[in-house]
DNA sequence: ACCTGAACACCGTTCAAGT
DNA sequence: ACCTGAACACCGTTCAAGT
């Protein structure tokens, strides 16, 4: 093991290290995020960048689970509550999710850990809240407009996140999508006949398309969906 | 660092090394997940598991992305696709996603990595083809059809990613969920009037409930929402 | 062709010790 | 109270060398 000498990096005269706080940390982490992707937004990563070491960090921060859900919180800061501002309130319902898979994508690796770590930051309340605000708007009734603004976040997260698979290597991805259209196009007459009619179906329509079209069959859904009588009075 | 001597676990007689192939390396895969989590099936335990060192599974294996996908596929199998066999084709679709989701629950840590790494093995293929078939025997026209069995599958997997949060310490996700439900109720008055005043809307329902009424909305909204016309005869 | 040991370059988290 | 170095117990993946 060579001794590895002190790495030197580009900061040239770091400003008497600054305190560590907890929005130091997460602010790091955004940074990480942003020029490196989730996958370096470690620990240790962060500790480097602000010239300490790992342990010093579980002062501010209970664990990684923790870190991230800090980062996305963040993150929601920047999704637009008032796209589309001049539409009915389906259409600026469908603005606000729109951008809320928007900015998820631009972290594509972070969007994958929202799917489980939803967070419950102030951002986060403030994204529930306009979506509330939106389907009362619509007349919609409070148990399914609550329900349903659940539903309207975890699937676009999901699409995000799904989206996101374009990780790293683009080529990959784009193997792996081969390899699933071929299943489809491919698959034996005989056990899979819907399958087979359907691969074109199963593979059409642009991004835009198809989450345009998921908006509105989840609105109309919703709209449509009784809950149980009882909850609507709580 | 000490010797550390040769771990003798309670498999007696191991009885010659089996032959190292693509099926075996999956299935002690599946043994590990059951047992121990997804977070255990890694190159290093399931090579010990084989009673090889980690580098030879990649002879049949191509990365750690593609073990996952094949072990979720594997699990796809247990989905039982003619539940409900006696109802309308509403209840017969229910019935399939209600099992898919009940898979992925009892996988809980897996459910997580679907939700990205969509598999495109002969089981999930066959979950399509069923799906399918039943919105067909349902009248729905094919783009919708298409563009809707994706979703349901999309929401289903979210949904067991979601809740299988209870990881390993209840407690902890317990804590969590207390955490999320005094954010909604404690919200200021001012400022977020309706998770204010919906915050038991958001909270309630069991889960049986609330999947219940997720299925109807999405079956409602795909059944209702027309896909661009064009789309409809690929 | 298949399998292996050893190495490289990492992780999260804990803990005793210092300030 | 906060910060640290060092350690513990792990990872995935590559590669030269063996069979």
């Amino acid at each position: 093991m060579t001794p590895r000498p002190r790495k030197v990096t580009s900061r040239r005269e770091r400003p008497a290290k600054p305190a560590l706080t907890r929005d130091g940390i997460i602010a790091a982490a955004v940074a990480i995020l942003s020029a490196e992707g989730l996958e370096k937004v470690t620990m240790r990563r962060i500790a480097q960048e602000l010239d300490t070491g790992p342990a010093s960090l579980y002062v501010y921060v209970a664990n990684t689970a923790d870190l991230r859900a800090a980062v996305l919180d963040e993150l929601l800061g920047e999704v637009s509550l008032d796209a589309a501002g001049d539409g009915d309130w389906r259409e600026r319902l469908t603005g606000v999710l729109v951008s809320y898979t928007a900015v998820l994508m631009d972290y594509p690796t972070l969007a994958r850990s929202a799917v489980t770590a939803r967070p419950s930051g102030q951002h986060y309340l403030r994204l529930i809240e306009r979506l509330l605000a939106l389907l009362d708007e619509g007349g919609v009734p409070p148990q399914q407009a609550a329900w349903g603004a659940d539903v309207l976040l975890q699937v676009a997260t999901a699409s995000a996140a799904e989206h996101s698979a374009s990780d790293r290597p683009p080529a990959e991805s784009a193997a792996a999508w081969d390899a699933a259209a071929r299943a489809l196009r491919e698959a034996p007459e005989a056990t899979h006949p819907h399958v087979r009619a359907l691969a074109g179906n199963l593979l059409a329509g642009s991004p835009e398309e198809r989450q345009s079209w998921g908006l509105r069959m989840l609105i109309n859904g919703i709209v449509s969906t009784p809950a149980p009588a009882e909850l609507n009075d709580l």
